[in-house]
DNA sequence: CGACTTAAACATC
DNA sequence: GATGTTTAAGTCG
C-alpha cells in the first residue's frame, strides 16, 4: 500500500517478491552479483529471442503432448520434470515452480479445468486458445480522455474476467470475433453458399451438416467417461438443387432437430468421403447424466451403449453450424442464434476435393 | 503499463 | 497434503 512504508523496506519484507537471496536484505553487506541478477529472473531464466519459454508456454506443450489434450496437475508436474532441464534436477517436494504452475493454470483463462470422472482424482486441465483475455481499451492517440480508460476498477474487472471464464459468458458476437474457425471432422464445407464477401477472393461458405453416408460418431464424453455413439441415417438432397434460403432453413433446423426430416430435402450438402470413419475423429460433447440413457436396442450385446435422446446430435449440429470448436461453443451464451458469417475468418472449403467427389458421384457441377 | 515470475494466504477436497 | 484461487510484490521491455 504505502510505497514509503515499512513494506517498502526489503529488510522487513515478509512476503512475496521475486527477489532472491539476502543480497538486498542486508543493506550494504554485499553487492548484487551477476548470479543474483540472473536468479532474479526465475528458474526458467530470462526470456529472449533465443529462448526460454514461459510457464504458460510449457503447460500448453505439456497438455498438447497427450492424445486427449488434457492432463492432471501431477501429470503436468511429471512432464515438466522430464522436459524442462532446469527443473529436472530439482529435488522432489513442493517446489516453487510447482506453485508457479498452479498459479498459471488458475490465472490464465485459456487453461480450463474439466472434471475428472475417475473417483478421487483431480481435474483435467485443457487448453482453449479461443478463450482470450480482455485487453484494455486502446487509448486514442490524440484523446484527452486519458484516465477514463484503464481505471483501477476496470483493470480489476478485466482481471476477474480473465482469470476465470465461467460458462456462457461470451456474447455471440464476442465469440465469433476471436474464435478459430473449426469444421467438424467428417463434414465438408459447401462452396455454394457464400454468406459473406471476404477480403480475399477464395471461396468460402458454411458447413453442411449432412454426412454423405451412414456413419457412427463416437463421442467420448469427458465428463461422464462414457463413449457416446450416434447413429446417423444417410440423408440425401433430392437433386443437387440448392435452396436459396439455406441459412435460415438450417437455423430453424438446428434449433428444432425433430423437424429435420421435413426440411432436409431443401438443404444442400457436399459429400466428404475422406473422413467417413468418424470413429477416429472424436470430438467432445457435453452430455449430462440426466439425459444419458442405456440404449435398449443394443443393451444385450453392449451394455455400455448409451444414447442421450439426441442432445448429442443436436450438439454436433450446433458445432457444425457455429463453425467453432466444441469447447468454445460451451462458452457462448446464445447457442441457437450463432451467425457463422460473423467468424473472424472464413471456414475453408476444399474445392478440389468437392469437385472430385461430385465427379465421382456422376453429378454435374453447376456451381463455380 | 503489460507480461511475466515468485511468494504466500486462503479455501476446498 | 494436494489442488486451486487470489492477492501481492517484484523485474523487464
Ligand atoms: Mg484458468
Amino acid at each position: 500500500m504505502e510505497s514509503n512504508g515499512i513494506q517498502d523496506n526489503a529488510a522487513f519484507r515478509n512476503r512475496s517478491s521475486t527477489w532472491h537471496g539476502k543480497v538486498k536484505l542486508e543493506p550494504g553487506l554485499q553487492p548484487v552479483t551477476e548470479e543474483d541478477r540472473s536468479k532474479r529472473h526465475g528458474l526458467l531464466g530470462r526470456r529472449n529471442i533465443y529462448g526460454q519459454q514461459s510457464y504458460s508456454d510449457l503447460i500448453i506443450k505439456a497438455i498438447n503432448s497427450t492424445p486427449d489434450k488434457k492432463m492432471t496437475l501431477s501429470q503436468i508436474y511429471e512432464w515438466m520434470m522430464v522436459n524442462v532441464p532446469v527443473l529436472s534436477n530439482k529435488p522432489e517436494g513442493m517446489a516453487s515452480w510447482k506453485n508457479s504452475v498452479r498459479h498459471n493454470l488458475s490465472l490464465h483463462c485459456k487453461f480450463v479445468k474439466v472434471p475428472n470422472p475417475s473417483a478421487g482424482k483431480s481435474s483435467f486441465w485443457t487448453v482453449n486458445l479461443d478463450v482470450k483475455p480482455i485487453k484494455p481499451a486502446r487509448r486514442r492517440t490524440g484523446s484527452l480522455e486519458t484516465n477514463k480508460f484503464n481505471s483501477k476498477q476496470q483493470r480489476a474487472k478485466r482481471a476477474a474476467h480473465n482469470t476465470k471464464i465461467s460458462p456462457a459468458v461470451y456474447s455471440n458476437a464476442q465469440l465469433m470475433e476471436t474464435a478459430e474457425p473449426y469444421v467438424l471432422p467428417g463434414y465438408q464445407v459447401s462452396p455454394v453458399f457464400r454468406t459473406r464477401t471476404w477480403s480475399d477472393e477464395s471461396t468460402y461458405s458454411q458447413p453442411s451438416p449432412i454426412p454423405s453416408e451412414e456413419v457412427l460418431v463416437n463421442i467420448p464424453n469427458q465428463r461422464l467417461d462414457i463413449p457416446m455413439q450416434y447413429h446417423y441415417q444417410p440423408l440425401y438432397s433430392s437433386s443437387g438443387q440448392i435452396s436459396p434460403d439455406y441459412p435460415e432453413t438450417m437455423r430453424r433446423y438446428w434449433t428444432k432437430p425433430s423437424a429435420m426430416s421435413q426440411r432436409i430435402h431443401s438443404s444442400p450438402y457436399v459429400r466428404d468421403e475422406r473422413n467417413l470413419d468418424l470413429l477416429s475423429n472424436n470430438f467432445q460433447c457435453n452430455v449430462t447424466l440426466e439425459n444419458a440413457q442405456i440404449d435398449d436396442r443394443n443393451a444385450e450385446e453392449n451394455p455400455n451403449f448409451y444414447h442421450d435422446n439426441d442432445t448429442g446430435y443436436q450438439y454436433a449440429m450446433n458445432i457444425i453450424h457455429a463453425g467453432v470448436r466444441p469447447e468454445t461453443l460451451d462458452l457462448v451464451a446464445d447457442v441457437d442464434n450463432i451467425q457463422v458469417d460473423l467468424l473472424k475468418s472464413p471456414l475453408e472449403c476444399n474445392v478440389d476435393e468437392v469437385i472430385n467427389q461430385e465427379l465421382r458421384m456422376g453429378e454435374t457441377i453447376d456451381f463455380v
